[in-house]
DNA sequence: TTATCGTAGATATATTTTATCTCCGATAGT
DNA sequence: ACTATCGGAGATAAAATATATCTACGATAA
């Protein structure tokens, strides 16, 4: 049960993007180098990220990535769920339905038509999940930061993903 | 970003533990063949099971395994801690003392001293449902399953675990 | 025209998950 | 004391997933 490294690395570069105007893009080349993580390992995840409408994408020459939509409307869970799919974490093997005694063509009620308690449960306990990270979203996180980083270093990103304009 | 089928074994097994006498026990076999799943794999878990202290063994001719403890006192959690470990779910790879601009030999406090503000939300969002886990027990789940489920049903599933006595 | 970009796919490696098997020590019943 | 039955630990292996890189391709700005 561990979140993929690419949620970490999807909202770290998210984050970067906030600051870019909606004319202008900052490529994976860039984004990769500044955080000194793998180029193209980092596309994989850009590319799940724009197939979810999280950021659009530039081609040719000066091309790259800018936020799809206002920052209000991106959450921690959209990242999550668009880096790790929407599987369910839990999946019911219906193992109940195997028990021994049970006469398999014909199962009792209590077994096929009311849903496993068990199921219902980790259902419920991903829901708590994902309604708090739902109400995290990239504007709260950006917020965030430049309350508590340096206004300096904050400067001095901005400035190093705009050196080539 | 998967629970292990273990979690569901382990959850369906604590299920039939429940009506055990404190002096009687069930032994893997019996468990593994009543819900029709590997024997030897079963028992994995509950290796895991007695090391947390959620069931007890029994070695032995006759032997088996049995609750621990009060089944109040046992939470989804508890079994979810012991069969997946005690890892968050997000592991953070502090990739922000990589970025490029910074000095590695003097980084600032931002990023030393207060913690990644991206770690914290995922923790807490793994605290939100582990909160909504531990509030569900087996003595809950027993106490439902025995409301839902149809009482001859219950009823043969224990005979047939005491079917040897 | 050319260099720079994202896109898609193939590929390779490492790790984790799932699963089985074997040998060992403990115990109940004979 | 003997033996069949149990859990416990460890080795093993296949399958699935995660991590990572590379190449060929098409689009675009300069």
């Amino acid at each position: 049960m561990q979140f993929s490294v690419g949620v970490e690395y999807s909202l770290h570069c998210l984050l970067y993007l906030v600051d870019v105007q909606d004319d202008r893009t900052i490529g994976i080349k860039d984004l990769a180098a500044y955080q000194g993580v793998s180029e193209s390992y980092l596309s994989k995840f850009f590319t799940k990220l724009k197939k979810r409408g999280i950021v659009e994408s530039v081609p040719g020459a000066k091309g790259g990535y800018r936020l799809a939509r206002p920052t209000s409307e991106i959450s921690f869970w959209d990242v999550v769920e668009a880096i790790e799919g929407s599987e369910p974490f839990f999946k019911c093997s219906e193992v109940r339905q195997n028990e021994i005694i049970l006469d398999k063509n014909h199962l009792p009620d209590s077994h096929t038509k009311s849903p496993c308690l068990i199921h219902l449960v980790m259902l419920e306990a991903e829901a708590q999940m994902k309604k708090y990270l739902q109400s995290k979203t990239l504007e709260w996180l950006a917020s965030e930061v430049s309350a508590k980083v340096d206004g300096t270093h904050l400067r001095a990103t901005r400035d190093w993903f705009s050196r080539n304009l």
